[in-house]
DNA sequence: ACAATAACTTGCAAATTGCAATCTAATAAT
DNA sequence: ATTATTAGATTGCAATTTGCAAGTTATTGT
């Protein structure tokens, strides 16, 4: 992810969309905080990919930089962090909802992935509300 | 975008999606080729966020590869090439929109990215056809 | 024939990623 | 109380990618 190519210019919203989350790592990411509700720095390494640490690290601090993850400590073990995602950054649930519905079409799938594509196909609005339930956070006004 | 880390694990959908589009330039490339028609490599240079020759190259040959895009040599001038959009890039329009609404959220857009927001959310479905006839494809079924 | 163009390719510096080791603060175990 | 372990990074460095500008080749225009 370039620093130096993190400017988007004209303001077109792909080109900003591209500057906080066009990068794979921060992707699937964001990924893991959304459909697998993950919330910790350990977790979120154990990700199959195998993120490094200095990655997810760097990722992580700049989702808290751009509003998408808020990152507080946790009261009960002040060694670990909770992330959490913010309403801006679970409103990028459509998004990932889109690439998987896309993938969905061109990649064998095990079966529990066919059935989360079905439950999205099925009743999207209803899967983004139980997303947004789990984090707390009121969903956002239904689109046609 | 890197070529050792270009393979997904697991069959993740998310993760397969990143393998292709998980990286700032090839999602500029295919905004270019989605939102505004573009189709030759001149063109895709001319974007506002100056993508290096190299870059363009790459990604083109990657899309190409992937089956997202189709090359092939213009007749009337064979110096030219035409970049198409297959069915499988066509079908990548909805996340193209759904980060275009994202971002819609978020960044102050001059009034002609205003307006094509409004079209998105107006008729969405309707917008995504006519982008399908512009390619001569057919658009896919009505999702709700 | 020569100039201009379209689409790259190349050389190389700068930036980023990836791996593994290391560090620090906090908690758990002894 | 002390030591060991853990959580979340940070660091050093090699490998890879990006970015810039010059260069190349085939084709078209003059």
């Amino acid at each position: 992810m370039s620093k130096q190519t993190k400017k988007h210019l004209g303001g077109c919203p792909v080109a900003y969309g591209t500057d906080i989350f066009g990068d794979r790592w921060t992707l699937l990411v964001i990924r893991d905080m959304i459909l697998h509700g993950k919330k910790r720095y350990g977790v979120l390494l154990d990700a199959e990919e195998k993120i490094a640490t200095n990655i997810l690290a760097d990722r992580l601090k700049h989702l808290e930089a751009v509003g998408v993850v808020n990152k507080a400590q946790d009261p009960e073990n002040r060694r670990s962090y909770i992330y959490s995602l913010t309403q801006k950054g679970l409103a990028l649930t459509p998004i990932i909802l889109e690439i998987v519905r896309w993938s969905g079409s061109h990649l064998k799938m095990n079966k529990s992935r066919r059935e989360l594509l079905k439950r999205i196909d099925t009743d999207r609005n209803g899967f983004i509300a139980e997303i947004y339930a789990r984090e707390n956070k009121s969903p956002p006004k239904l689109a046609i």
